[in-house]
DNA sequence: ACAAAGTATCTTATTCAATAAGATAAATAT
DNA sequence: ATATTTATCTTATTGAATAAGATACTTTGT
């Protein structure tokens, strides 16, 4: 068997990367659906919910930006989730035409129980995983998260 | 300042580890829709197109089961791919009932293309990357894909 | 200070993906 | 052989998302 290069072996590293990133985001995404499904949500209503989670409350127009949907389509969608109780407008003090999307803290605490299968395993999993690895992973992804994604555009191809 | 623990020092890490995947996932949902958007697609149809690229030709029961849609849903998916050229349906040599869901690779290459953006970027990002720990993010990785996924149920709540 | 342009959200009519329930056909079990 | 199970497809229906435009507030330019 031929020795690999250096770079053809970093190559290969990365190719395998990819594919394991790829099978790890297509299961992820299935759990969120199964999740979504359980709780009689859509998966783009559990998206902005983890967005609201993670970025904290912001307004309709960043939340359209950040799922995709148009402003008209997070309306409804804000409907939807405020008569569910899973979120609240609140007025923006700083821009009256505006509003902000909060989270309900309590009902969002039995979205996490849906969760709660998979976050064990992840949590013994990651307890019983070597420190200096975690770190390396960390490093990783903070790192990836930081890459500025790229230039889509936002809407269709038009037909010229 | 105190000095941590060893395990609150991982437990501290883990949480920053969840708290970036997150994030990680949270951007590639956002940025498939928007690669769906342009090409025409959904999420679901997407999705789709990943899992047979990642798995290879399946039945579309297994392609319910991965995507979380009815069999009657993927049959509508399917007859939509078929139309627009992406997959075709091929009969199953070991089961007469049954069907193969192919891809088309020449239409798929197109579609790569929509992902060509962030794969350079990828691509660069990960050549630069020492590769000592890109082997450690690829074991991590491939060990958390190897998790048997959670009991969580294929249907919605009965109301009793 | 005022009008004009811009921005943020909401409204409404419409479209079409997805579901649910059941039909059809082939495989497996009794 | 017949019954049961499994795999896909069919059809009617629902409802999420869009597109286009309305409304309300802000910012900019004069």
């Amino acid at each position: 068997m031929p020795r690999q290069s250096n770079s053809a072996k970093s190559a290969a590293t990365a190719a395998t990367l990819v594919h394991q990133l790829r099978h790890f985001i297509a299961g992820v995404i299935l759990y969120n659906q199964r999740v979504a499904d359980q709780l009689g949500l859509h998966p783009t209503d559990m998206q902005s919910l983890h967005l609201l989670e993670l970025l904290g409350p912001m307004t309709p127009g960043r939340l359209a930006e950040c799922t995709g949907l148009t402003t008209g389509g997070v309306t409804v969608m804000l409907d939807r989730l405020e008569k569910a109780g899973y979120a609240r407008r609140e007025r923006n003090p700083d821009d009256r035409r505006s509003v902000l999307v909060h989270l309900n803290t309590a009902k969002m605490a039995r979205v996490g129980e849906y969760y709660g299968a998979i976050n064990d395993q992840l949590g013994r999993f990651l307890a019983a995983y070597p420190q200096r690895e975690l770190e390396t992973v960390v490093r990783f992804l903070t790192r990836i998260n930081s890459i500025r994604t790229p230039p889509i555009k936002a809407s269709k191809e038009k037909k010229p």
